[in-house]
Parts: C-alpha cells; sequence; structure tokens
DNA sequence: CGAAAATTTGACATGACTCAACTGGAGTGG
DNA sequence: CCACTCCAGTTGAGTCATGTCAAATTTTCG
C-alpha cells in the first residue's frame, strides 16, 4: 500500500486516518499473465492501480481485429472508465501481459472513500485530467505524424514497454498493421548499419 | 447565470449561496466571430463554459497545417485544460466561429471556488471523465473505422455543428483532406440520388 | 457586382494494408 | 538432444484508401 499513498501524496495530502481508509476499502489482487481483469461486455467493477506487471486495454471489433488502446505499468490506472462510471457494459478488454498485481477500488467502495476523504475528488480529478490531455494529444499525432515518426516517440516515451509487449501489439497502439511495423523497423536498421558504417 | 447553475446542477446540488460564489468569481465575456479565446503559446488563462456561439480548438504543426481538435458549442466547455491547469503554454488555439458568449473561470478563481465549493472538484471530475471516455473511443474509430463511417458518425452525432462549421474544418476534425471530405460527400449524394430515382 | 473564400473535380502519387510465404526462436515431448 | 510445433516477426507483390496539386466552380459577403 505504501506504493499507492505515495503515489496520491504526490497531488493531495493524506492523513493517517485517510491511509487506513484506503486500506479497508480496496483490496489487493494478483493476476497470472494471460488473464483479463476486465472483459468487454461486462461491467467493469474495479478501477485498477497497478503495483507492479504489465497490462494492456484494448478492443475487439466486429471483424475481430484487436485495437490497444493503452498499455499499464507500474503505477498506472487501468480498467474501462467509462464501464466503471456508470455500471454499463465495458466497451475494452484489460489483459495481464505478465503476472500482475493491482490494488482495486470497487465502485460503492470508491464512492464512500469520496465522502470519507473529500481530496480524492481532487486527486481524481487531477489525475484524469492528465489522461484527457494525454489522450487529445495522441488523437493529434495520429492525424500530424506518419507511423514512423509515431513509432520512434513511442520508443522515446515508452522505452520500458518497448522491452515488455510484443511487436504486433505496440503496432495495434500506433495503428498500424504488424508487417507494416516490420518494414519500419526494417527500415531504422538500414539507415543504423549505414551510419555505423560512415563512422 | 441560470445556464450554468443548471448545468452544474446535473451532476451536483449547489445552494443559493454556491451560486452567489461561482456568480461573484466568474465573468461573462462576448467574443466575435473570429476572435481567439486561446493563443498556441500563450498560457491559457479561463475555462470556459460556452452559453452560445461556437468555437473550435486547433493545433497548428510545424508544416502551418491546422488540425482541429474539437468544436464546442452551447454547454460545452473549451480552453486548453492541459495549459490552463499547469500554468504552461498552450498547445491549440481556440478560436470563435461566431460571436459567442461563454462563462470565464480564471485559475485563481476555481481553485477558490474549489475551496469554497467542495463539490465543484467532483462535478469537474465527472465531466473530465466524459471528455476523457469520449476522446479515447475518438482515438479508436480513427484506427478502425474508415474515413466515409466517421464522417457518418460525426453527421449523426453533431448534426448541429454540421450546419455551423465550414467543410473544411469538419474535415480537419475527421482527420482528413478537404478534397477527401469532399469526395465522401460527392458519393453521398450519388447513392441518394439513386435510391430516390428507384422508388 | 466583384473579390476572396470554400468547395468540387480530376490526374496522379504514396503510405499503409492484405495476403501469402518464409524465417527463426521457445517450448514440448519422445 | 533432436524433431515438431507454434507463435512472433519478416519479406515481397499487388492493392486500396487517402493525399497532393492544380484547375474549375460555387458561395459568401463587403
Amino acid at each position: 500500500m505504501e506504493q499507492l499513498y505515495r503515489y496520491i501524496e504526490q497531488y493531495v495530502e493524506l492523513s493517517l486516518e485517510d491511509k487506513w481508509l484506503l486500506l479497508s476499502h480496496t483490496s489487493k489482487r494478483t493476476y497470472l499473465k494471460g488473464q483479463y481483469i476486465v472483459q468487454q461486455g461486462d461491467v467493469c467493477n474495479y478501477e485498477n492501480f497497478v503495483l507492479n506487471g504489465c497490462t494492456r486495454t484494448f478492443y475487439l471489433d466486429k471483424y475481430g481485429n484487436e485495437h490497444v488502446v493503452m498499455f499499464a505499468i507500474r503505477n498506472w490506472w487501468t480498467g474501462d472508465m467509462g464501464s466503471f462510471t456508470t455500471r454499463t457494459p465495458a466497451s475494452y478488454h484489460v489483459q495481464c501481459l505478465d503476472d500482475t498485481e493491482v490494488i482495486q477500488f470497487t465502485h460503492e467502495g470508491l464512492e464512500l472513500l469520496y465522502q470519507k476523504i473529500p481530496q480524492l475528488e481532487r486527486f481524481f480529478r487531477l489525475i484524469v485530467q492528465k489522461a484527457f490531455v494525454a489522450s487529445e494529444k495522441r488523437v493529434i499525432a495520429n492525424f500530424s505524424k506518419t507511423a514512423r515518426e509515431r513509432y520512434l516517440e513511442f520508443l522515446a516515451k515508452y522505452p520500458e514497454i518497448e522491452q515488455l509487449v510484443p511487436q504486433y501489439m505496440i503496432a495495434s497502439y500506433l495503428g498500424i498493421t504488424k508487417e507494416f511495423l516490420s518494414k519500419i523497423r526494417s527500415e531504422l536498421r538500414n539507415e543504423h548499419v549505414h551510419h555505423v558504417n560512415l563512422d
């Protein structure tokens, strides 16, 4: 729990009492590699704070194609926020790409916590704001940049994730096919070889 | 102000005192068609609640191309949230496409209101959550649907906006060129004519 | 009315996709 | 320890959705 407290305390202050309340109204859970935390179509019952491991959130379209919406690693949040808040069927699957430990907030538990720890409203407002701003930037990046640029930026921004997840999921996150990502990578390799030879 | 009160009261309750506080720590302002509420590069000093009129938020890339991030009409919020909250240069321009009346919250004013009206934290958390969920859906739609599908969905979802703004901005919002949108529209017209003739 | 802005149209170019074949590990079991 | 399979990744040929550029047309509005 210390990890969660420290994370929240980056945004708002927590008393000992607050920490105790958080502890008693959440639960820790471990998922194995491949397991689903949320399944598209079910109501998402938990907001999840990732302690360690790695998850992906993806949408399965009517043709059976997967579209990766996001990854989550240590100190990220995951789940289907729309489903969680409105108690409607989830739009996405959330799957663990590794053994993954999370701290889970139920809807009921979180509403109770909002009442008892008012600054938690502020905390969640702040992190959702950040997520929203990042999501808008992604919309624009997808319009204004080529797949190659987006891939390079992804590498620069999330070097850890690049190691953890298979290429085809990164391709999906970038909105391209695995074949096309493979071609981009092959180009980059060739360019790199040339640079080395020129030295 | 009644319009703003009613809007907020869809999410949280407001006392008379709260309303008075809102009134005294915000200001109403009218912009003319073409004017900028926010300019990319400046710090965004206001969150704006649109009473009437219409705005567009757009990003100007390094090649001088415009990319429309969103439109805002009656009862929507606009501004550059990232810039407003972190007091950093705005990523976007916000321009009025019509004479537009807004209620403006300054950063200072809003922080004060958060203290005096704690349920305002909740209110903004809820609306930012909605905006975030919508933004994630847009990312996925851009990946999994053709330009034609996205245009049809846009028409269905925002019929008012279609009337108000020029085609080339809608094209930009959809992430395509004005020429290509024009071709899509021409296709749709042809199909429609055929259907009519078959009757 | 006339000029500027928005939209349309057409020829051509290209980024990214599809499909199918191939390569190369990482188990797994005999 | 080899053979087999399975899955991820690569490569190549052909195709398609969408972009670019330039010209023609329509609309808007002073």
